[in-house]
DNA sequence: CGGCCTTTTGATCCTCTTCAATGGTGGTGG
DNA sequence: CCACCACCATTGAAGAGGATCAAAAGGCCG
């Protein structure tokens, strides 16, 4: 995925400890220095950036949702990921942007010039390792995914998505149980290669198993964590 | 995937330019410094490192072929990629392997000690940008074959497949049209998400379209690239 | 209250999987 | 040197899961 949080892996481990070695207290981060720079208000459903633009910054998500999205030759469209407070969003190499980067709800970025960031890279190698460990748990992050796509039922992608959500939600210290989204039945369709049915479809059943509540249609709670857990990997209703 | 080109993208078109402005001409490499280092050979079958050995090096495979695969918890396999002369391995953060990498045949690959990449990207801030460049192409093409997977159909996949085995071989300038397939069809697989009979016959259908010759089942001939082209985009044999 | 959009639900179809059998190839040992 | 065996690839038939087509229900805003 494009979307990482900068201090935190996925499962809240340890990342990149080879690099890591050095001195950990005064470690410098990519969010210490993004913090410093211009803030920016993005309506719903403006872009941050559109896919052929020329790259210039590498952005922070303050608040919001954005969603990270490539179009098809055939019109199909792909959902990259999705990112939330935190998630810095653009590390990718090269001069064009190659997705596009669309607010879901009313959101606020942090921008750093990317020509800033190359400076901080090229005078602290520590900065560039950074930045290395950033894009090293985005590519492990996305390979997850590709598995969960590839290899997964329906059922499975939509519950590790919900627990994917639900991790974020741990790791900031809000309520693993209850899943906020931001982004359309289509956005999670197209993020897990399946139809805005089949997304549908699954939830209701997940509800009538009692594993989900859902009160609105973006925001759900988890009643049964190590239920939905064993159906992740593969245990139950396949 | 965890494999890449060090010195080309896999379409042929420079990447990283924003990172690119110095000096071109004098540029260091990985390659120059794994080059360097030590060489090891590899029967068919063995494997280079296994998931949760604590990383060692980083290796650049000279001949043969490797297979990235892990296992999930459920028994099943995912092929994460294959990798083919010039092609570096194992650049990925954290203390521990998290997959596999198996030789297909017979293959000598270079080793590079982490400390020592390590040591070079805190001297060098070129070499630490380098390691970033090289990981971020890896997010991409992960990325690109995520798209396939989630998107496409298994012929669109398996044409996608066989057109990113002729792309290497033009980079390489080999003939982009015979196509080696070190790897078994059960790999093959593995890596697109399909099964084995899945894959045997999307490969009859398109020798008998004409599209492709079949000799041994660890070669064959790309007859008509521009229609396969087309395939691979959705526009025929979906 | 009415219209539009998103979500949900239903019925049918199709692709890929699964299960099963045959065919081919390479290696081994008689 | 050839026969046998094991493994891999191919082909066939049946079945399941998700896509597609179609329609109804729920929100949201005017």
């Amino acid at each position: 995925m494009l979307a990482f949080s900068a201090e935190h892996t996925p499962d809240g481990k340890a990342n990149g400890i080879a690099w890591r070695n050095s001195d950990l207290m005064t470690r410098t981060t990519l969010t210490s220095h993004i913090r410093r720079s211009q803030l920016k208000g993005i309506e719903a459903k403006d872009h941050v950036f559109v896919e052929g633009d020329q790259k210039s910054h590498v952005y922070q998500v303050e608040t919001g949702a954005v969603c990270l999205y490539t179009v098809l030759p055939d019109g199909r469209r792909h959902v990259i990921d999705f990112a939330f407070g935190g998630d810095i969003v653009n590390l990718d190499a090269g001069p064009v942007e190659v997705y596009n980067a669309q607010a879901l709800i009313p959101t606020r970025v942090r921008c750093l010039p990317q020509t800033a960031l190359r400076r901080l890279a090229e005078r602290e190698p520590e900065m560039a390792i950074r930045i290395y460990e950033a894009i090293a748990e985005e590519l492990s992050s996305t390979r997850a995914h590709l598995v969960s796509v590839a290899r997964h039922s329906a059922t499975e992608r939509v519950v590790t998505f919900l627990l994917s959500m639900s991790r974020r939600n741990r790791i900031h210290d809000r309520d693993p149980q209850t899943i906020d989204l931001p982004m359309s039945r289509g956005d999670i369709a197209d993020y897990l290669g399946l139809t805005i049915e089949t997304v549908s479809r699954t939830f209701s059943k997940l509800k009538s198993a009692g594993l989900i509540e859902i009160d609105q249609c973006t925001s759900l709670r988890l009643v049964d964590i190590a239920a939905l857990k064993a159906i992740a990997d593969g245990e139950a209703l396949a």
